[in-house]
DNA sequence: TATTGTTATACTCTATAACTATA
DNA sequence: TATAGTTATAGAGTATAACAATA
């Protein structure tokens, strides 16, 4: 049995909840002109990072629903972002790629997602950041 | 000029985005019968807290739109656990309050989410919470 | 049987824009 | 002019359920 709860600002859930509101928040207002989310952004990333990742990977690492992971997928390759490699052994494996103007738009975001965590990291030292990753790791169990 | 960063897994901003998804899932998951999602459990409580409370100031506290704190104002109205009192001096704002049935309903939340947030806060001593309220609270402004 | 990708569907949150009423 | 509420609209993210192809 839990101890009762007096007042709606002890809620660390309503924190992380308004915290990631403020990120989001300032996000779209600053990257407009990309025409990326910041989801969309993490899995131009990831596939770079690792050519040939499949949607279960990315699913994985970004603890996405395979179709929420699907939806994205798809909007990246409407944009001409994102490639699919011919299947090897396993024909259900789809593997991942950066397209020509993927790798473009990503080097453009790297640089845009910078002054985005400068903005972020600017109020706090870097103990306190490393305290802070390792927290928010805590919870979604990076 | 912000220097450029090396790994998708230094960036904060994911991980408060994946911390953010962690929580909501828990929540999710745990609150289906109660027919509340977060935000609705947030708008009870500080009606409950201040009664009277103007759709203004609920945006201001939870930092949401004027027209996202109305769709949710509304989707309480019609689940009749929020009622509206009679304009007072000021005839735009519109006071606030909990129905008898918004009443029961957010006792039965605050238990609910007491046991959220003890599933939350397990993972972590007393000092490290205060430290990580502290750190999402410079997120967030509040 | 389990995994991967897929589609259809639905709901929440969020915001912009334009409007009305009031101050 | 500014504020409070309202409505219409749209987009992103999230998930469930059901299906086909493959392992």
């Amino acid at each position: 049995m839990a101890a009762d709860i007096a007042a709606l600002d002890d809620i660390l859930g309503l924190h992380i909840r308004l915290a990631h509101g403020a990120v989001l928040r300032h996000f779209s207002e600053h990257f407009a002109d990309l025409g990326l989310t910041q989801k969309q952004v993490s899995v131009l990333w990831l596939a770079h990072d690792h050519p040939g990742i499949a949607q279960t990977d990315l699913a994985r690492q970004l603890q996405m629903d395979r179709a929420t992971t699907m939806s994205i997928v798809h909007a990246l390759e409407r944009k001409n972002l994102l490639e699919r490699q011919t299947p090897g052994e396993d024909r259900r494996r789809i593997g991942l790629r950066l397209s020509a103007d993927g790798q473009a738009l990503l080097a453009r975001a790297r640089t845009a997602i910078a002054d985005h965590e400068q903005w972020l990291r600017a109020r706090f030292t870097a103990v306190e950041l490393e305290q802070f990753v390792q927290l928010l790791k805590r919870v979604h169990g990076g």
